[in-house]
This record gives structure tokens, sequence and C-alpha cells, in this order.
DNA sequence: TTAGGGTTAG
């Protein structure tokens, strides 16, 4: 009786199951549990809560049953009333709660509850390095992911998901290699979600072989799975490699979603596929089960303003059946500061300004409008304003996996690493070569450089250069340098990194805030078109 | 009868 009462539950038949359960001759502890746990299953706390006051005895399950409901409706409060209300903290209880506590940024509250249970199981360590990632406290969640095998736990899915997210965000490849291994000895290798975090790893850790072995091999491919290798491609500026899978996709007979079409999107806007990426996005408008929303609307109008339309993204964004949200004026300021259209551009800044108040790139595009033509006042109260607020401007830093390290570089500090005194050598030596081979940095990228990285030395000392030098010394020959920066490249950079690259006959694999540039012999893989 | 999973545009 029982089982059928929680089968009605799981299947949602709520109201069944409590004619069910009413009609009970004889209900014990695991009867009213189902019950409790049916309805907060169901988003019915009320019911539930008033179900759990009235029943003759609590199990730990039944306190259990009763927390889940609110952490899963996000009554975080709630919870954490009934928790402390709990005779005792049975694991499933506490992993609950860290659940929790970790979706609400409470990081340290999810801590505490950790690091006062005694006993803890797998779940209670997935818990707590998925707190971890998901507040992109990364180091924390390595270094718990670390101890967690030290203590001979083996990790499980959520843990292992949550350890090749943190490989992805910090691009250390080497370590993801590592998590790889450890996926085919418990055979971790056959779940797709894990393989599509696996691919995801590859993908942000710039080497598409090894994510497209890996696609490859497995079989059946879900939605996501496909999505995550065309976005992939896209990132990396490969739009006929994103075309071609999409292509597959469809043969293969896998409905596109929405994301799929955002991937193809931007794969299109990366590359000036204009042509193509009309056509896709009118026969999504037509015969698509997917109405195209605010993001696909802001991949069109990044598109279309990245080659330079910029009067017809602004039509687009006039005529959409969607409102304009940050994202999209976001994109149609990018494309202005990218084709240097003053007047456009404020308008979409104080677009912006309206929807973001707390962002600092507006403001700093504004101040940057105002120079170039000549509105010396507006510049300057701009400024101003800029230094007056404490706006989210965040520090520019690159870094760059080696040794199983990550070496961190900030543009003003180059001294805070230990190997300073060669590095700083190497940047020298670097920009002998550069002279020689007639590269001057010039200051022609005011309006083109939002993120406006603190200029504290001279341009020679940007974080990315720092990695670079310091990957050319550590990075054994023939070996690509692979380094990672949380803003966009800024275009001086860009350039001297094409030289760099020919000059050292080296590949340089940068990935910035938003894609991946290959530095090979000269050019660059997003053909300047970023 | 109790928790825990992957992809996303600027």
């Amino acid at each position: 009786r029982t089982a059928m009462l929680s089968g009605y539950c799981q299947a949602g038949r709520i109201a069944e199951a409590r004619l069910l359960f009413d009609d009970m001759p004889k209900r014990n502890v695991v009867s009213w549990t189902a019950m409790i746990s049916g309805y907060s299953q169901n988003g019915k706390l009320n019911l539930a809560r008033k179900l759990f006051e009235v029943m003759p005895d609590r199990s730990e399950v039944s306190w259990t049953a009763m927390l889940v409901g609110y952490i899963q409706a996000g009554h975080i409060e709630d919870a954490e009333q009934l928790f402390n209300a709990m005779p005792e903290h049975p694991v499933a209880a506490c992993n609950a709660m860290m659940v929790g506590f970790g979706q609400r940024g409470m990081v340290d509250a999810a801590k505490a509850v950790f690091e006062r249970m005694q006993e803890k199981d797998d779940g209670t360590w997935s818990a707590m390095i998925k707190a971890y990632e998901q507040n992109e406290f990364l180091i924390e969640a390595l270094s718990t992911f670390r101890d967690m095998s030290w203590r001979g736990i083996r990790p499980n899915y959520p843990s292992v998901i949550s350890i090749l997210t943190v490989c992805s965000a910090l691009a250390i490849l080497n370590y993801g290699r590592e998590v790889h291994a450890a996926m085919l000895r418990c055979s971790f290798d056959m779940d797709i979600f894990t393989v599509s975090a696996l691919i995801t790893m590859y993908i942000k850790c710039g080497n598409l072989d090894k994510a497209n072995r890996v696609f490859n091999m497995f079989e059946p491919k879900d939605v996501v799975m496909w999505n995550s290798m065309i976005t992939g491609y896209a990132q990396h500026g490969l739009g006929e490699e994103a075309l071609g899978i999409f292509n597959d996709m469809t043969i293969a007979g896998m409905a596109p979603d929405g994301i799929t079409y955002i991937g193809v999107l931007t794969a299109c806007s990366y590359t000036g596929k204009v042509k193509v990426g009309r056509e896709i996005f009118n026969s999504m408008c037509k015969n698509s089960a997917i109405r195209p929303g605010a993001e696909h609307y802001s991949c069109m109008v990044d598109l279309l303003g990245r080659a330079g339309h910029v009067d017809e993204a602004l039509d687009l964004i006039k005529n959409m059946p969607v409102e304009a949200d940050a994202i999209i004026w976001g994109a149609l300021m990018g494309a202005c500061r990218m084709h240097k259209n003053a007047e456009i551009a404020e308008l979409a800044a104080k677009k912006l300004l309206e929807l973001e108040p707390e962002s600092a790139g507006p403001y700093v595009l504004l101040s940057h409008i105002y120079t170039s033509t000549g509105r010396w006042e507006d510049a300057s109260k701009m400024r101003k304003f800029i230094s007056s607020r404490n706006l989210n401007k965040s520090t520019g830093c690159s870094w760059i996996e080696y040794d199983k390290r990550v070496h961190l570089f900030t543009s003003g500090d180059i001294l805070a690493h230990p190997e300073h005194a060669i590095i700083l050598k190497m940047l020298e030596k670097l920009d002998g070569l550069l002279m020689e081979s007639g590269y001057s940095a010039d200051g022609s990228f005011v309006l083109h450089d939002i993120d406006e990285e603190q200029k504290l030395h001279s341009l020679r000392y940007h974080s990315e250069r720092q990695a670079v030098a310091y990957g050319l010394l550590k990075v054994p020959e023939g070996m690509p340098i692979r380094v990672m920066k949380n803003l966009r490249v800024c275009g001086d950079c860009h350039a001297a990194m094409k030289l760099i690259a020919k000059i050292t006959s080296r590949e340089i694999i940068l990935r910035d805030a938003n894609r991946f540039h290959h530095f090979k012999d000269g050019f660059c893989s997003c053909r300047d078109y970023w």
C-alpha cells in the first residue's frame, strides 16, 4: 500500500495518493512520511507541513522529507529553521541543507555544516564541491576534490561533473586529463552527462581535437552533446565546422533546440557569415518549433553589427517582438565600438545604463566616445563618475597552467611572481624583437577597449603578455602555449601576439572572456574579427 | 519513505 502511495506521488498524482492515504486502515511512520514527501516534492508545502505537525511519530526520514521540500522550493530560511529544530542531523539532511546553502550563495554556511558533520558520505563531498564550484570558489573546489580522493572516497557523478566544470573555468588541461583518466577507471565515460561535461572541458581548455574524438566515440548523442560541440567550434572561430556539425545533427534526425540556434548563430557571427546566419534565423522564425527569444535576437544583433550593419541591427531591435535586454544592447554597443559609430554607441550605452547601472563598461565607453568627439567636459564628468563610484570593474588577469600549478599574472603587479626577473628579461627581449619587425604600440584602440585593463606600466606589461612570456620560458618547444584571460584581449596585445607567434615560431592559444584566439605564423584564427 | 548531474549569446 505504501509503495503504491509513493508511486502515485512520484507520478505527481497527489490527489489519488491522498485518497489512498485516507483510506488506509493502518498508517505507520513510513506511510505518513511518503505522503509528506509527496506533497513537498510537488510544491504543496503547506499541506506537507500540516501533516508533519499532526503525525504521531516522526522519523529522521520524515524530518528530511520536509526539509527537502523547503529547499527545493527555495525557502532557505524555513529549511534552516527546521534543520536547527531537528533532534538529530542525518547525513541526507545535512547534504540537502548544504546543497540549499550552495544554491543561495551561502558558501560559508554550507562549509559550517560540512565541517560539523561526524559522518560523511560521497554525497557530502560532492555537495561541498558543488557549492564551491557554483559560487566560483574554484581553488577550494579543487582542494576539496583532492582531499576527498586522499581519504579514499571514490568520485561520484556530481563531483566529477563539478570538477570538470572547474577545469573548464580555469582551463587547466592537465588536471582535466587526469579527471578523464579517473573517469575511464570508474566507467563514467559511459555516462552521457559526464561525457558532455568532459567535451566542454576539452573545448574550454582549447583542445578541440580531443573534444572531437570524445564526441565522435559516444553514441547515442543527445541534443546537449551536439550543442556542446557546435558552441565549441563557434567559440574557436571555426564557422564551417560548427555548421558541419549542425548539418550532421539534422541528418542524424536530432531536433535542434534553442541553444543549438544560439551556437549556430554565434558561429556565423564570429566568422562573418551574414548571409547564412540570416537564412538560419529566418528558417527558425518560419518553420521551427522554437520561437526566437531575446537570446537569438541578441545573436542576430551581434551578427549584423559585427559585420558593420549597425543601422540594420538597431532596426532589428526596434522591430523585434521581444523586449530588448542588457545583452542585446551590449551586443549593439560592441558593434559600435568595433565600427566606431559614436552616435548609436551613445544610445546603446544609455539604454544599458538604465538596465545595468552597476556595470562599468557603458560608462567607460561613453567617456571614450566623448573624448573622441571632443566633448571634453562630458568626458571628464564621466571619468569622475566612474572613479567616484565603486563600479564593477574587474581587474584584468591572465594565467597559464604549468607544472600542475596555475600561474597568475595581473597587469600592474609582475613582481608578484617568484620568477619575475627572468619573465621581465623575456618581455624585454620580446620588445626588442617586436621593434625589429616594425611593430609599434599605438593608441588607436581607445574606443575599442572597453575593459580597460589598468595601464599602470607600459602596454607591454599587460597580463596576457606576461603569461605568454612565462609560457615561452617554460613550455617545451613544439607545444602550444595556452593562456587564459578573464577579460577580452586588448587590441594592442592581439597585434603583438600575432607577431610573437611568428617571431618565436610558437603556437599561442589565448582564451579571452568571449572566445579563443589561435595565433600562428603571424595570423590569428579570428582573422582580427572579434 | 530522504539529496546529488551536462550545454548558452555580450
